[in-house]
RNA sequence: GCGCUCGUAGCUCAAUGGAUAGAGCACUUGACUACGGAUCAAGAGGUUGCAGGUUCGAGUCCUGCCGAGCGCGCCA
């Protein structure tokens, strides 16, 4: 019995209890949540549903729980229900219906774990969305990692989702950047506020080499050559970077774009129109106040040009007319004062705010010896995805950056990822998945079929309890998957794996799984290796989520 | 000054209002003639920054304070 069923079974049960006394159903929560308790003592599962209705009914929480207790005893595939503590219900499962997760798992294959909370949603996510002035930072690694991994999580909830990576090729940080190519072409030095670092030398001198004579073009040419050639260049290496991290976009979505399609003029005219949009100091303001911002916005500056959220505002419009229900950002956490900005603007469409939703990730910062690693070897300011890839390798670099909450800054330490021990957590889920894949493959050179009609097997006979926890663990991945997808967390996937990962070490520590010697293979031997390809389907969906490899040996 | 995020074991971090706050590392002590010991078991380690509040129940929600990071531009 998987722990939905659990669920769904429990509040029939209760409705069933409620009519029988006369009492009023509509007290009962539309879901029924039914937990793994933390301690083992309370059961396989646990519900608190006499104390979330008790009050509803006027009924104390023990006495309510007491009935569905009694209920709850002679449903089919249940073997106690007891009372304990203010209110709960502890619960525990008889082993041939807690054992059909199994069979479950091995049905659904690749399948098991996804969803359909988000069914027909088209979600648009937005991240890195770096600058092209430059290698990807740790920041935007961060993003590259857990912008890519939640797009696999809401995809496997149902959601039609689209990676788009906003590519900021209009405005002054360009003008920074081409100048500091034409310098270094020139063999000068790098002017105060332009771009240092090796990659701006090997760049300019990739432009010479396809646009030999740049240098003798009148100055508005040459810019223009160097700006041209020059952040293709810089944009090419940004996606051979993502594309090698495992990150590979649908859409990049040129910002330059939106001013030549005329798709910015158009926009702001609408806000005018609807007088979203005042004329003060020669400018002209958007007045974002009056939608939740801590002040007004200049769209239109003085001198004619747009500001930087004319673009933002014309790229959400954009994105709504292609369709997306809902739009997520993923921003640094220096860039926290967008969202309000972003928000107002939809409301200025008369648009509902919260198809906006903006994530914000905090700092990452990389420990060697203890110490922050502040520079890097080839960007010459701050510390790049390659400077991470090169440490500790890509399955390492995902799995670091995505364990933990994007809320928290994060330190990584580059010799914990780089250990092959099991304080090195990818190492330790991968490590599962190898010994779960060598134990089938040896199974398999035995004779054993590792492949059985579930008919065939008897899942009563896990009954030991390191094979009830590891079963009651796989059938709690669907549950980790939405609520992942739901709060944005792709770190509760890693968390989980993790532990799913100890549960199967200790059950292997305890329940010998293939016959030793001469001895035969019995019905146990069967269940247990329908059991251990169970737990290696859902480690390997789990890492397929995070964009980890799950490798076959190690 | 205002805003956002964070503050949990010596360290790195978990915990969707649930019961006795959990993992890993580090420390102490054990388990290999057995399917991968890259594993497992046991021990020790806490006033969840502080003070109030909300309720059957608060690390979690609310208020105030302390501390850290990051913002607060007609830059992008």
């Amino acid at each position: 019995m998987t722990p939905a069923a659990l669920a769904d079974l429990v509040r029939s049960t209760a409705v069933d209890v409620l009519v029988a006394r006369g009492l009023d159903t509509a007290a009962l929560p539309a879901t029924v949540t039914v937990e793994r308790p933390r301690h083992p003592e309370h059961g396989d599962y646990a519900t608190n549903l006499a104390l979330q209705s008790a009050k509803k009914l006027g009924v104390n929480p023990r006495e309510l729980a007491g009935w569905l207790a009694e209920a709850l005893s002679s449903r089919e595939g249940i073997a106690s229900a007891e009372v304990a503590g203010p209110g709960f219900l502890n619960l525990r499962l008889a082993a041939d219906a807690q054992g059909q997760v199994v069979r479950d798992i091995l049905v659904r294959g690749a399948d098991y774990g996804r969803g359909d909370r988000y069914a027909g949603l088209k979600v648009n996510l937005e991240f890195v969305s770096a600058n092209p002035t430059g290698p990807i930072h740790l920041g935007g690694t961060r993003w590259a990692a857990v912008g890519d991994a939640l797009g696999r999580v809401l995809t496997a909830e149902g959601a039609e989702v689209t990676r788009e990576y906003y590519f900021n090729d209009a405005g002054a940080q360009i003008d920074r950047f081409v100048r500091s190519l034409v310098a270094a072409a020139k063999g000068e030095p790098i002017p105060e506020d332009g771009y240092g670092g090796a990659y701006i030398a090997d760049i300019a001198a990739e432009v010479l080499r396809r646009e030999p004579n740049a240098l003798d073009l009148p100055a508005e040419q040459r810019d223009e050559t160097f700006r041209q050639v020059g952040v293709g260049l810089m944009f090419a290496q940004i996606k051979r970077s993502l594309h090698e991290f495992g990150t590979d976009f649908d859409i990049y979505f040129h910002e330059d774009s939106l001013h030549k399609s005329g798709a910015v003029e158009q926009a702001v005219e609408e806000l005018k129109k609807h007088n979203h949009l005042y004329l003060a100091d020669g400018a002209w303001w958007l007045r974002s106040t009056e939608f939740g911002d801590d002040k007004d916005r200049v769209v239109i500056k003085s001198d004619g040009s747009p500001a930087y959220i004319a673009g933002d505002i014309a790229y959400l419009r954009n994105k709504r007319e292609r369709g997306f229900d809902l739009c997520i950002y993923m921003l640094g956490a220096d860039h926290h004062g967008y969202i309000a900005r972003l928000k107002a603007v939809a409301a200025a469409f008369d648009d509902d705010p919260n198809v906006v939703e903006v994530l914000i990730g905090q700092m990452v910062n990389l420990l060697k010896d203890g110490k922050p690693v502040r520079m890097s070897k080839r960007a010459g300011t701050v510390v790049t995805m390659e400077d991470l890839v090169d440490a500790i390798g890509v399955d390492a670099a995902r799995y670091a950056l995505i364990r933990s909450s994007v809320d928290s800054a994060l330190d990584i330490d580059l010799d914990v990822w780089t250990r092959r021990t099991n304080d090195n957590p990818v190492f330790y889920v991968q490590y599962a998945h190898a010994r779960l894949s060598s134990l089938l493959r040896h199974a398999t050179d035995l004779g054993i079929p590792t492949e059985v009609a579930p008919e065939n097997v008897d899942f009563g006979l896990l009954t030991h309890d390191r094979e009830g926890d590891l079963i009651r663990t796989l059938g709690e991945f669907p549950r980790v998957v939405a609520g992942s997808a739901e709060l944005r967390e792709p770190h509760r996937i890693a968390r989980y794996l993790e532990e799913l990962a100890s549960a199967y070490h200790k059950f292997y520590d305890s329940c010998r799984v293939l016959p030793q010697g001469d001895e035969p293979a019995t019905p146990l031997t069967t269940a247990r290796l329908q059991l251990c390809a169970a737990a290696r389907q859902v480690l390997a969906n789990g890492l397929g989520l995070l964009g980890v490899s799950a490798p076959e040996r190690m």
